[in-house]
DNA sequence: TGTCTATTCGTCAAAATAGGCAAATAAGGC
DNA sequence: GCCTTATTTGCCTATTTTGACGAATAGACA
């Protein structure tokens, strides 16, 4: 396999967890669960849609791996996959503060 | 204007530039001109695609604040808007490190 | 002026995405 | 078992995105 390839493949995976997140939804989603886990009917709350709606932006989210899922009782609650997420987030914070005004 | 309405405001902005990296060849795009500035024919080269094609991810590039262009002679050389995208990537390449394998 | 070359734009078809409704699934309590 | 609540999935339509071809534009230079 060519460097070439390497690099593709490495941005289709980059891509796929910039799609994931390149929607308002599930950003606000994102940012929401960086404090504390959130369970679906939560979230819904947040966004004001269908609940339909909602369960599939996180599973968007899910299959990129960016969310972890945690089934207790009832509600299945979501959280943030890893830390380094939270630095992405921080860092698209400081990139929309300088670059869209 | 609530504060919902607000955070409602910045999440579309920030979608927006999501959005605008959120594609293969426009991450290779922007990972490219992490080194030094190119011009079309030039990134031409790299993606392998129709030179149109190229031209439109550009400006899609650009129309997020992402790019800036500069016309010398008959080249239009494109080079990163901001220092702070310099840090998004690389906290791109940290999460898809931790998160996708 | 005309003729190169580099780049963008108009248009189109194929594919992907978004969001809602209703039906299906899963788990708890009686 | 049944009933209630939380969540997911199937299906549909509307919208957006992608990528190519060809035409149009813009600058350099003879």
């Amino acid at each position: 396999m060519e460097l070439y390839d390497i690099k593709r493949i490495n941005y289709e995976a980059q891509a796929k967890v910039m799609k994931a997140l390149a929607h308002p939804s599930r950003l606000l989603i994102a940012q929401a669960l960086m404090d504390h886990e959130l369970c679906v009917c939560e979230l819904r709350e947040l966004l004001q849609q269908d609940l339909s709606t909602v369960s599939r932006h996180l599973s968007v989210l899910k299959n990129a791996g960016l969310l972890i899922e945690e089934k207790r009782g009832l509600y299945v609650y979501y959280h943030l996959c890893c830390d380094s997420l939270r630095g992405f987030i921080t860092a698209l914070n400081q990139i929309t503060g300088e670059a869209t005004q």
